[in-house]
DNA sequence: TATGAATGAGCATTCATTCAT
DNA sequence: TATGAATGAATGCTCATTCAT
C-alpha cells in the first residue's frame, strides 16, 4: 500500500535526522573535550536525548566514533573530488587541495586527532590492516572497511592530480603514490603541529608554505 | 659537615635512579598499552614498587608523563645536535637528520602518539602556548616550559644544517624556518600515517621516499 | 446480537492463542538461559512479537512468568490425576507418579527452578501465604491463588494414593500428610539435586531408588 | 626479624577479619533481598566500607558469592564430621544429622537457595562437572573445585553413618551412595519447600517426620 | 491492536589519589 | 621512605516499562 511505505519512508527519515543530530552533538562535544573525556552523558545532554536512547542508535561509544571519522572521511573525499573535476590546471588544483584539507582540519580538529591518536581506536585500524579476521565485531569491521576505502579513493583522487600534472608537464616524472604519501604525510603533520605555533598563520600563509615546498623543493639549481 | 653532605648527596642520587626506573618501567607500559590504558597499577607492577610510592616520586600520572615526554625530546635533541656537529655536507646532515628521527619514532611510537595526542596534554601545551599565567600547576609549567625548550633547540639545530646548506649553496634561498616547519610536519605526519601501509618500507626506503622529495620537489624544469 | 458475540468470541480465541504462543516463546528462552538473564527483548524475538506487544498481553514480567509456572502446575496436576484413575494398584500408581514427576522435572527444569528460586516470586509466594491482603497486585494475588490451589490439589491427589495404599493395606498406617510432604521434598530435591551426578542416571533408576527407599526405609527389620 | 613477621602476622589477622565481616555483611544482605537483587553498594553500606574497597577483598560479585557458599559447605562439613565423631548409635547419629541440617538450612536460608538457585552459580558448577578446562577464571574454578569437594565430603561423612548402621545390624543392606543421595535429596527439598506451610513446624518435628519415613518407609509388613 | 522509540533508574567495575602506619 | 588499604567519582552499558502513532 502507498500510505504504508510513505509512513515507513518518514519514519526511516526521520531516524537518519536524530541520527545525524546525535552525530552531530558528539562532535561537538568532542572538539569541546577530546575524545576519551567524552562521556556518553556528555552526549545525551548535548543532544537532548536520554542516555539509553543512544543505544538505540548506536551500539556503543566506539561504534559511534567510527561512524563519526567515516564521515569525516566521506565528506573530505567529496570534497577533494569535487576539485579534482575543475576545469584548472593540476598546480591549481593542488593548490586548491592543499588549501581544502587545511581548511577541513581546521574546523574538525578534533575529530582527525581521536581518529590519528586514539589508541583503542589504532588498534582496531591496525589490527585490520594486518589480518581483518582478527576484528570480532562485525560492526568494527564494516566501519573500518568504509574508512579504509574512503581513505584509498581520496589517496587516488590526488595521484590523478598530480598524473594529470606530469602528463601536462607541470610536474616531474616521479613516483606518484611516493609523492602522494608525502603530500598526505606533510598536511597531517602539519595540522596536528600547529599548536606549537605562537601566532597562528593565515590559511593562505599555511598553503603557500606547503605548496611552494612540495612544489620547489629545497635543492639549489644550476643557473644556465 | 662533610659527612651530612655526602649522605644527602647519596640520597639524592638513590632518588634520582629510582625516578629513572620507573620511568623506564612507564614507558614500557605505555608503550605495550598505550598512555591512556595504562594504569598507575600497570607501572608500578613493571617497576616492582607500590603503588604509592610512584607517588613519592611523581606528583600524579600527568607529571609522569610529561617528564616521560621531556626525555623524549631531550634525547631526540641529543641526537640531532650529534648529527649537526659531523663533518658532513649539509644535504648529507640532512638526509641523517632524516634517518635518525624516522628511527627515534619507530622505538618510541606510542610515545610521540601520547605527546601528540593525549587531550590533556594537549591541553596544556595549548595553555602554555597561549597564554603561560593560566598554568595553575607550578609543576605543569616547568615540565611544559622544559619541553617547549628542547622542542625550540630541535627547530634551531634543524634551521642551522639548512642555514649551512644554504651558504653552501647546496639549497637555494629560502625562508629557513618555514622549511623546518615543512620538514618536521612532513616527518611528524609520516611518522603516524605509517599505519596504514600494508607492508612496511625499510628505513632506507622511507628516508629515500621524504629526502628526496623534500630536495627537488615536484616541478618540472625547464632543460636548457 | 449473534454477530457481535461471535466476533467478540472469535477475538478472544486469537488472544488467547497469542498468548500460549508468547507463553511457550518465553518458556524456550527460560529454559534455555534462566529466568533472569531473560529479558523481554528475547522473548519478544523469540515470539516474532514486538516487546512492547507483549505489554498487552502481560502487565510485567513478573505476571508473565506467574502465568509460565500456573501452567506449569495445572499441567503437573493434570498428568498426576490421570494417574490416580488408573485400575492399578497403589503401589504402581505411587511408582508411576514418582516416574512423571521426574519426567516432568527434566523437561521443564528451568521453569521448576525459578519457581523455586527466584527471590521476587518466593516472597510473593511467602506473603501471600502468610497474610494475603498484602499482596498489593490483583493480578499477583490471582495468580498467586491459582498456584497454590493446584498445588494443593496436587499434594490431594499423592493423599488420596497413598490413602488407598493403606487401606488396601498395601502401605502400614501412618500420617498421610507427614508422607506426602516427605515425598514431595524427596522428588523437589532429587530434581534439583541432579546435576552433581557426573553420569545422569537413567529415567528407570531415578524411579527404582526413589521409590524403593521410600517404600522400604532403611531400618534392618528383625527375620521371624 | 622478629618485630617484621609479627607486623605482618597481624596484618593478615586484620585482613581475614575485614573479609569475614564483609562476608557477613554479605550474607545479611543477601538474605534480606536474594542475591540478584543485592548490589555491591548494599553490601558496602552494611560492611561500613566504601563499594571500592570491597574490590580490594573480592575479584566481583562473583567470587564474594562464591566464597560466601564454600563457607557455608565447610561449616556443614564440620557440624556432620562432629556428629560422626560422636559416641553413639548409627540411628542417633542419623536423626542428629538431619536435625543439623535442618537447623542449619533455617539460619542460612537464603544462602543455600542462591546456591541452588542462581542461574549463574548453577551454570558454573554444571560447566565444571562435565568439564572442568571450559571455565575460564581460575578463581572460579578454585572456588567450584573447593565447593565440589566440601560437598563431596560431607556425602562420605553421610556414607560412614549409614555404613556404620548396616554394620551394627541397625539399617539393612542396601546401596548406601543409594540411600545417601536419596536422603541428601530430601533435606534439601523439604527445606526449600518449607515455605508452603500455613504454620511451620518445630524443629522435633521436622526431625521426626524427616527420620521415620527415611528409617521406616510406608510399606506394610507381615505380622507374624 | 501493534510497534518503534524513549527513558529513568540502576549496576558492576575502574582508577587516580590519599592516608595511616 | 615505603606501602597496603581506602575511597569518591566516574563510566559504559542494560532493561523493564511507558508513550505516541
Amino acid at each position: 500500500m502507498k500510505k504504508r511505505d510513505l509512513r515507513q519512508e518518514r519514519e526511516r527519515q526521520r531516524r537518519q535526522e536524530y541520527k545525524k543530530s546525535i552525530l552531530k552533538a558528539a562532535e561537538a562535544v568532542i572538539a569541546r573535550k577530546g575524545y576519551s573525556a567524552t562521556t556518553m552523558d556528555d552526549v545525551a545532554g548535548e543532544a537532548q536525548f536520554s542516555k539509553a536512547t543512544l543505544y538505540h542508535y548506536f551500539k556503543s561509544k566506539g561504534e559511534m566514533i567510527l561512524e563519526i571519522i567515516a564521515d569525516y572521511f566521506e565528506e573530505l573525499k567529496r570534497k577533494l573530488a569535487e576539485i579534482q573535476e575543475m576545469e584548472k590546471s593540476a598546480k591549481e588544483k593542488l593548490r586548491e587541495a592543499i588549501r581544502c584539507v587545511l581548511k577541513f582540519h581546521e574546523e574538525k580538529e578534533n575529530i582527525s586527532r581521536v581518529f590519528m591518536m586514539d589508541e583503542s581506536i589504532m588498534k582496531k585500524m591496525k589490527i585490520f590492516i594486518n589480518d581483518q579476521k582478527k576484528l570480532t565485531s562485525d560492526v568494527d569491521r564494516k566501519y573500518v572497511t568504509l574508512i579504509r576505502n574512503e581513505r584509498e579513493e581520496i589517496f587516488k583522487v590526488c595521484c590523478e592530480i598530480l598524473s594529470e600534472g606530469v602528463a601536462a608537464k607541470e610536474f616531474r616524472k616521479m613516483s606518484i603514490t611516493g609523492a602522494v604519501t608525502f603530500l598526505g604525510a606533510l598536511l597531517q603533520g602539519y595540522c596536528h603541529g600547529k599548536f606549537w605555533l605562537e601566532r597562528p598563520n593565515s590559511l593562505k600563509e599555511e598553503t603557500d608554505l606547503l605548496y611552494s615546498f612540495f612544489l620547489h623543493g629545497i635543492e639549489k639549481r644550476e643557473e644556465n
